[in-house]
RNA sequence: GGCGGGAUACCGAAGUGGCCAAACGGGGCAGACUGUAAAUCUGUUGGAUUAUUCCUUCGAAGGUUCGAAUCCUUCUCCCGCCA
């Protein structure tokens, strides 16, 4: 492979929100592909949501191009890091986890990752390796390194100490035990989202303190979850797993607005700027028919992408039945004559959580029974084998007596 | 150790004796419209109930009161300031 360093540095730069520093990038690449060996790119992942979403895609996609130009991606599995708690303050402190439970989680990463990532060129590391072996002097020598100050200077941190919210010890811990990280496995370059880029940075000082040459840290930007505002994550619940079936894959990037369709083309798919400008002459919804069967495609596979388009067209523009519902089973111990009332109908095909829910969709006009409007809650229906439940855009029941 | 502030539904946040199942915003759900599970608009958002109504819920437990998210007591947890 021939490839220019220069050319190297603009692909690895594409996309990305913060470099520090191009300078040194240029060096690294120059120096590897000189002595033709490969660099060390850094990632790191929390081991305790093993559900890898679009949101991780972004860096795995950056990953694999380091890959495809011929360097060794490090997948570091915060397996230690996962006990110290949540660094974000967003959520509760997680609860420690267990050996089994982290193997777990780490085989469920490495299928989800190696999707995206090759196999052959990913060295996996689990950072309780270093740290598990540590005592609490050497801990304290590690925390010796930085100050206060420095670590006030994260914009969360800085933000939160303002705001006199509450900062944790431990999270003070978190950005040094990932730079230790670095130290480590001898990173040349670091990748994470922007809200990484604090922790980059002191994977670089730490370096330098253990008389390595520092990191090159490089940010990707964190893509909008589907209520298209907050960040995608797992907590949040507006993420599309790559391991969603395809339908609901499908459904998922349908329900992301205009807008933000184009954030997915750039970031998950790394669409080049020319085909994005081709695909903004077409019709929003083509555009984003072929965003969905391009993520579904590349997760599962052509067929199953195609099938969930046309699926989609006829379950919502079509607004027909879609293929596949599930079937609820009704027996005699429920329905008194092979009759049932319709609260009760709705609740037991699991399509409403409460009574009340369901008498909500009724008197909202949401609910058909074989494609015709009931409007009245208390009515008594009469179960036919086969009859089909809708309740709202989503919910359906094949309704079968036994 | 001293002083002060706080805990409200999925989340954020009002509410300081009855009009509180609890404003408002976000999220969720539904409907209309459409180009789609986009956007926009409307409605809805504890449980049982056809309804009247009843039950559970404002950090926990007691108490005052005809009546408590609101007042009192104790407790738990959280936060800040000073030391």
């Amino acid at each position: 492979m021939t490839i220019s360093v220069e050319q190297q540095v603009g692909r690895i730069v594409a996309r990305s929100v913060d470099l520090v520093s191009v300078d040194e990038l240029h060096k690294k690449v120059q120096a590897a592909s000189k002595e033709g060996r490969a660099l060390r790119v850094k990632y790191g992942a929390d081991p305790s949501a093993p559900d890898i979403h679009l949101g991780h895609v972004v860096g795995l996609s950056k990953l694999r191009e380091f890959q495809d130009l011929g360097h060794t991606v490090v997948f570091i599995i915060g397996d230690f890091t996962a006990m110290i708690g949540d660094p974000s303050g967003k959520s509760k402190t997680r609860p420690q986890l267990s050996r089994e439970q982290v193997m777990e989680n780490a085989n469920s990463y490495q299928e989800q990752i190696f999707k995206v990532l090759d196999p052959g060129r990913t060295e996996m590391r689990f950072n309780s390796e270093w740290f598990g072996p540590m005592n609490f002097e050497d801990v304290i020598r590690l925390s010796a390194h930085v100050t206060v100050a420095q670590m006030l200077q994260r914009d969360d941190f800085a933000k939160r100490y303002g705001e006199n919210q509450p900062i944790s010890l431990v999270e003070f811990l978190y950005p040094l035990v990932q730079a230790y990280d670095s130290v480590m496995v001898q990173a040349d370059i670091e990748l994470g989202g922007t809200d990484q880029l604090f922790n980059l940075l002191l994977g670089r000082e730490l370096q330098k303190i253990y008389g390595q040459e520092p990191q090159v840290v490089l940010t990707l930007p964190l893509i909008e979850g589907l209520d298209g505002v907050q960040k995608m994550s797992k907590s949040l619940g507006n993420y599309v797993g790559v391991t969603d079936a395809p339908g609901d894959m499908f459904g998922k990037v349908m329900s992301v607005s205009d807008d933000l369709m184009w954030r997915y083309f750039a970031y998950v798919l790394c669409a080049p700027e020319e085909e994005m400008a081709a695909l903004k002459q077409k019709h929003p919804r083509e555009a984003k028919d072929e965003l969905a069967r391009r993520i579904v495609a590349w997760f599962h596979d052509e067929t199953a992408a195609q099938s969930a388009s046309e699926e989609f067209a006829r379950v919502f523009s079509g607004r027909q039945n879609p293929t596949d519902i599930p079937e609820i089973v009704i027996g005699p111990d429920v329905a008194t004559d092979g009759q049932m009332g319709l609260l009760n109908l709705l609740t037991t095909a699991g399509l409403a959580s409460s009574n009340g829910e369901a008498r909500r969709l009724v008197q909202q006009g949401g609910v058909r029974i074989d494609d015709e409007k009931i409007s009245d809650p208390r009515m008594t229906i009469q179960l036919k084998g086969g009859m089909i439940l809708r309740a709202g855009k989503r919910g359906f029941a094949r309704i079968t007596l036994s």
